[in-house]
RNA sequence: GGGCUCGUGGCUUAGCCAGGAUAUAGCGUCGGGCUUCUAACCCGAAUGUCAGGGGUUCGAAUCCUCUCGGGCCCGCCA
């Protein structure tokens, strides 16, 4: 692994430290206040920081540092110059032509960082009561996305869909899957979620019934075997239909748990054994309840009901307690409405010593008509809308690539139409409660998905050519210091950032920060194909320097694409 | 009622955690560009009291506080 700009950093951190300290201060690494900026290719307000400690305009300790500076033979850094009260760095031409010949060695690789920890990361988990809906979608891309960026930051990522088998919805989908009957013509989730449908309607006009589910509930919990199959039987079908549904869009996991796991093996028992022992438990409305008050909760949490049984949550601490000792870290990916569970669900976890989860929160899709609902039949489904782009995909690919086969109009189509609904989703930044629209998510002429794999394929097209008509050898050495125009000193630049991208979207844990990186590098590579001739250049080396540059992009744009899940054709 | 969260041009959105250089980009609007590597592209223009008030600071979209508006949550659902 090859660092960039997280490198140039480094470099410039040593390089500024240095200088400040021959100028008469001391400061600590963290103050050196390094920014992106438009004005530079790294910037320091380390002056104004400086300033009033040093009784001086943060301008004139901006020029006193940046007289001291000494730049190294070989360094990333080619230029330091104080610009008012900023110090600002530009990259040596070192640092392009090392970027140009890491890309080259590294391929598929680049980016990627140094091996790290083992992460288990828990997403999507919806419950096995019908397909997928728009929503959960969300919770999938953002959780499938973080999976991708912390492998290539160089975790081992084990992923996990924790599945509810025993909960009440469930009791309620299985008396359904028997009340009514299935339409197994129908793809399975939705022949569920249609009984499920209808059995809660049942549930709300005779609420005697009720008495019936929890009877359900109660004999799972003792182990009735009648009964866990039925569960079992109607849990599959969701389940299968669910993968179906996650194969399309791109997302995998490793593991599916079910949450019976840890009643039949006891762990259920023991871990509620253990938050008694602690003294925090009490008994309220006979009911087993936790009091977490001193960690910030006003109300307790119930872990038993009152008839015994356990819960959500229960069964959630002993799922928690398992993952921590399989992994260095542990992540969920959970929804707004978790919020407050997932804090008490941490805080007990603290309380008896177990690691907690570092948990992901987004807000929630809403339509425009209000907020979804399986149980009311209130959703629109990932299947309805996978359907809708990429048949829409496939009339764009017919209008605008007629002569094409039919075959490849299918596989452009399934890919930028997927490609698009990932993309749609996962740039906007977590915690932003959205409205589900139609209109924007069948567009594909705005700067998402389809914009980026068009570079793609714009890049492998110059590829092609250039192998046709002039045999270029991809493997013959060039001299990548003739790559001087702005807009190849731009591009370059920008596939730099790539490590430092991957780098910060680990941190923070926000993918939607590589989702817009992907777009400006899309956007470097256009205007690069734009304003500079690769094949039609005059001089053979040239040419052959922005060969090497144009494969270079195609390889940058198909590592961020793969990142974010989107698929990268070489013609569209 | 209480808690959490969001509010940035007509619409969508970055920046906010770690306060500093003309507030990011897209859609839409208006104008320009295909005899040249795929025009699902590129270039230019107009559009902003960064929800509103108050505060901290040399400096606030960013921190604190209040108000308003949207979303989510508030013990035996998940």
């Amino acid at each position: 692994m090859i660092l960039l700009f997280l490198e140039l950093k480094i470099q410039a951190a040593l390089i500024l430290k240095d200088a400040i300290q021959s100028a008469g201060f001391e400061i600590e690494d963290s103050e050196l206040y390094f920014e992106t900026s438009p004005h530079a290719d790294l910037a320091s307000r380390a002056a104004f920081k400086l300033a009033s400690l040093a009784k001086k305009s943060p301008k004139d300790l901006a020029a006193l540092i940046a007289s001291k500076i000494e730049i190294p033979d070989g360094s990333y850094i080619g230029e330091i110059k104080p610009v008012g009260p900023y110090i600002n760095f530009w990259a040596s031409r070192n640092y392009l032509d090392g970027t140009v010949a890491a890309i080259l060695t590294e391929q598929e690789k680049f980016g990627c960082g140094a091996p790290k920890d083992k992460i288990l990361l828990e997403h999507t988990s919806a419950n096995p009561n019908g397909p997928l809906h728009v929503g959960h979608i969300r919770n999938s891309i953002i959780g499938d996305t973080l999976a991708r960026i912390l492998k290539r930051a160089g975790y081992e990522v084990e992923v996990q869909y924790y599945v509810n088998d025993m909960g009440r919805q469930i009791a309620v989908v299985s008396w359904a899957c028997e009340r009514f009957e299935l339409d197994l013509s129908k793809k399975s989730d939705s022949a569920i979620a249609e009984v499920y449908i209808k059995a809660n309607a049942a549930l709300e006009e005779h609420p005697e019934y009720v008495d019936f589910i929890d009877s359900l509930m109660e004999k799972v919990e003792a182990g009735d075997v009648g009964t866990i199959e039925s569960f079992d039987k109607a849990v599959s079908l969701s389940v299968a239909g669910i993968k179906e549904t996650l194969l399309r869009l791109n997302v995998s996991h490793d593991k599916f748990v079910k949450e019976s796991t840890f009643l039949k093996s006891g762990a259920v028992h023991d871990i509620v054994e253990r938050i008694k022992a602690t003294g925090r438990t009490d008994i309220d409305k006979g009911a087993l309840v936790v009091d977490l008050l001193d960690y910030g909760f006003e109300k307790t949490l119930v872990i038993q009901r009152s008839n015994g049984t356990s819960l959500y949550t229960t069964r959630d601490l002993a799922y928690h307690e398992w993952k921590a000792t399989r992994a260095d870290r542990v992540i969920d990916v959970f929804g707004a409405d978790h919020k407050l569970i997932s804090g008490q669900l941490r805080a007990t976890l603290n309380a008896i010593g177990i690691q907690e989860p570092e948990v992901v929160i987004f807000e929630f899709v809403s339509l425009p008509e209000g907020s979804m609902s399986t149980r009311r039949g209130q959703f629109i489904s990932a299947d309805d809308l996978f359907d809708k782009v990429t048949t829409e995909a496939f009339e764009q690919v017919e209008s605008r690539r007629p002569d094409t086969s039919e075959e490849f109009k299918r596989e452009v189509a399934e890919m930028v139409g997927m490609g698009a609904v990932r993309y749609d989703i996962v740039r906007v930044s977590p915690e932003k409660s959205t409205v589900f629209n139609w209109k924007e998510a069948m567009d594909f002429e705005k700067q998402g998905a389809p914009y980026i794999q068009y570079s793609h394929a714009r890049a492998c097209s110059i590829l092609e050519k250039a192998k046709e008509e002039v045999a270029w050898d991809p493997n013959a050495k060039i001299d990548s210091s003739l790559l001087v125009e702005d807009s190849e000193i731009a591009l370059i630049k920008k596939m730099a950032l790539f490590d430092s991208i991957i780098d910060n979207c680990a941190r923070d844990l926000k993918p939607h920060t590589l989702a817009i990186y992907a777009r400006e590098l899309a956007d470097a590579f256009n205007q690069f194909y734009r304003f500079v001739p690769v094949i039609a250049a005059e001089d053979e080396q040239v040419r052959a320097a922005r060969l090497v540059l144009a494969d270079c992009a195609r390889i940058v744009i198909a590592n961020a694409l793969d990142t974010l899940g989107i698929g990268a054709p070489e013609s569209m």
